[in-house]
DNA sequence: GCGCACATACCAACCGGTCGGTATGTTGGC
DNA sequence: GCCAACATACCGACCGGTTGGTATGTGCGC
């Protein structure tokens, strides 16, 4: 509306129906089995109108993984789980949310990046290292609040926030793949159950936050 | 040899260079960017013998996971881990083994039935359950272990010994995703640190062995 | 001399990508 | 206020090449 004109706006319709309709049929087939004339055809928009907004199959490869970036870092930033009071309890939050999104059906909660970048790795380098942004930068909002916790607790760990956040999407993206595999989203909830543990096992073992607020019940949650 | 005819030999020969290939560039290129046509020239051996030893692409890739699975099962069999007396040692010894194994180069470590099967999960559901009886059959053959390391601590935890042993797979697979998306073999190992971490403190938290042998020393690591 | 293990030639369907054309704005000169 | 000149957004027939799959021929061990 504004001040766009109805060309642009409409233009910026067909791209944007394109770009979700491919993050639906990639998730489900793959990118190598998801062609450019099924992808159209689902759209709704014809071929010229592809290659007018994307110069290759490869690009939209690109630009599909930064869309769904763009759609799951909006979806967190709002997130509940940021209010918490103890970087813990943030951590955990999203761990907690996490697994609570594996309660719908597998092609619902699977990752595009993770799925891309299996068949994209060796052969379309630059969906790959889009693919690589997409999870790294999901992983980097979790590294300051690992971070707060690991100082709130006067730890010095073998092991860095980095490592955690990343070991957190690790085990995410296994439980995607495992839960293809054997047909059961209970098998990933299972290990993001694990994964919790983990995390409360890490902090746990250097006892409570030491000083100053005295209202933390030091895990608080509010979930299932 | 024995009494094998030299034509069923070379039938066998055949067939198993065609797998042998098949694994190769699936696990490099997916399973439906590798064309026919490609694997039999990589191969050597033509489209006829294809068509001769496998009804379809699709069915080559259900042999092709059983292949796999073949493989790794008697690489893990003859592994030396299942020595240890202690069977936490086993578990730990299995992990250090799948640690050791990423210090290779992406493409050699990746495994088979987790590329493939997030392709053929909705495509293929043949395939998709090979892969899933390939990883819940090498999951399998950890519980057992779990379960002794259970029971020589006299534990009653709220994790069964079969989610822990799928676990593990979670998160070597992601660790294989997140490999591959950030083109680092070094944060698939540091998520199997975390692994190994965690194991740890799962069994750490009811002390040691209760009684009987007195020269375990709890934990017995011999690499790095 | 028969059948198994291939080899070769071939097929229709489909692939990603191109290209000439058009419908619909938008804009600047007057 | 209008129109010529241009830009954008899209259409859909078409292209060469490749796909999975097949039909038929051939050599060779038994």
């Amino acid at each position: 509306m504004s001040k766009a004109s109805s060309s642009e706006a409409k233009a910026a319709d067909t791209r944007t129906r394109l770009l979700d309709t491919a993050l639906r049929l990639v998730r489900e087939r793959g990118f190598a089995a998801t062609s450019v004339n099924d992808l159209c055809a689902a759209a709704g928009v014809t071929k010229g109108a592809f290659y007018h907004h994307f110069a290759s199959k490869e690009q939209l490869g690109v630009e599909a993984a930064r869309h769904w970036a763009d759609g799951t870092s909006a979806l967190f930033a709002q997130a509940a789980y940021h209010a918490a009071e103890d970087p813990l309890d943030r951590i955990l939050g999203y761990v907690a949310l996490r697994r609570r999104m594996l309660e719908g059906e597998i092609a619902e909660f699977t990752c595009l990046a993770g799925t891309m970048v299996q068949e994209a790795y060796a052969q379309h380098p630059p969906i790959r290292d889009a693919c690589g942004a997409t999870i790294g930068g999901h992983a980097q909002t979790l590294v300051a609040d690992i971070e707060a916790a690991i100082a709130a607790r006067g730890m010095a760990p073998a092991w860095s926030a980095q490592s955690l956040a990343l070991h957190t999407q690790a085990v995410l993206q296994g439980a995607f793949v495992l839960a293809k595999a054997l047909d059961s989203a209970a098998v990933a909830r299972d290990s993001v159950d694990h994964l919790e543990r983990y995390i409360r096992c890490l902090f746990a073992a250097d006892a409570a936050p030491p000083a100053a607020s005295a209202d933390a019940p030091a895990t608080s949650e509010d979930e299932r």
